[in-house]
DNA sequence: GGCTACACCAATCCACAACC
DNA sequence: GGTTGTGGATTGGTGTAGCC
């Protein structure tokens, strides 16, 4: 698992977070989701633990509201701020690569989204292709009674072109992390053998 | 209006891996 | 070895939609 934040940063970074004005947990997480423009997101895991450990070192403070724990920076915290502020700006600027490089990746896996799907309705469409060749080549009993091959043929392609359209909204809209994708396309990928396999 | 089910929010605990 | 970052499981509170 690789770190976002590297040793010391993310507590560097929380404590920039409450610079800006008193917050609660749950906020730190969505401000921090935002920041990486929903690519990364801590879990509460990280935050909480994060937060009770600034707490115990005086850097923060918390009250009680609404069942919530606001957050509040203290001197101590600002000091610190202030002391690593060249640190702060360089993570910043890692920051800012980070998501551009975490962007690009999503647009990668988009591609390749887009890339599976494209080849299985290509090879769908040679499989009915040789269907309908095999019937005119050897003779072959009366078509049973059902729907015919190519309406069929159409709505599958106009599903895919629909999930297609699906995915790449979701990725356009930042609400699909890597990971979620990466997921995404071993599920295709094993759709797609299964598929290969039944059309075999 | 009251009850129930459900979704979401906020927080805690725990285990694990990587870093210093 | 201690610290830090991470994610998952879990819990408790709150709001809301649906049903009677």
């Amino acid at each position: 698992m690789t770190a976002v934040f590297s040793h010391g940063r993310l507590r560097l970074y929380l404590l920039k977070l409450l610079d800006d004005g008193p917050k609660h947990g749950y906020e730190l997480i969505r401000l921090l989701e935002d920041r990486f423009l929903g690519l990364y997101a801590p879990s509460a895991g990280t935050i909480y633990p994060r937060l009770q450990r600034l707490e115990v070192e005086g850097l923060v403070t918390h009250t009680a509201a609404g069942g919530r724990k606001v957050y509040e920076i203290t001197e101590g915290g600002r000091a610190e701020l202030r002391q690593r502020a060249d640190e702060l700006a360089t993570l910043e600027t890692d920051i800012t690569a980070s998501v551009q490089d975490l962007s690009a990746l999503a647009g990668e896996i988009q591609t390749e989204v887009r890339g599976s799907v494209r080849d299985l309705k290509r090879e769908l469409r040679e499989a009915a292709r040789q269907t309908r060749q095999t019937r005119w080549d050897r003779p072959v009993p009366p078509p049973a009674p059902g729907p015919a091959a190519s309406p069929l043929l159409t709505e599958f392609d106009q599903r895919l072109a629909a999930f297609t359209m699906e995915v790449g909204g979701l990725v356009r809209a930042h609400r699909l992390s890597d990971n979620q994708l990466r997921t995404a396309i071993r599920v295709l990928d094993g759709a797609l053998d299964g598929l290969r396999r039944l059309l075999r």
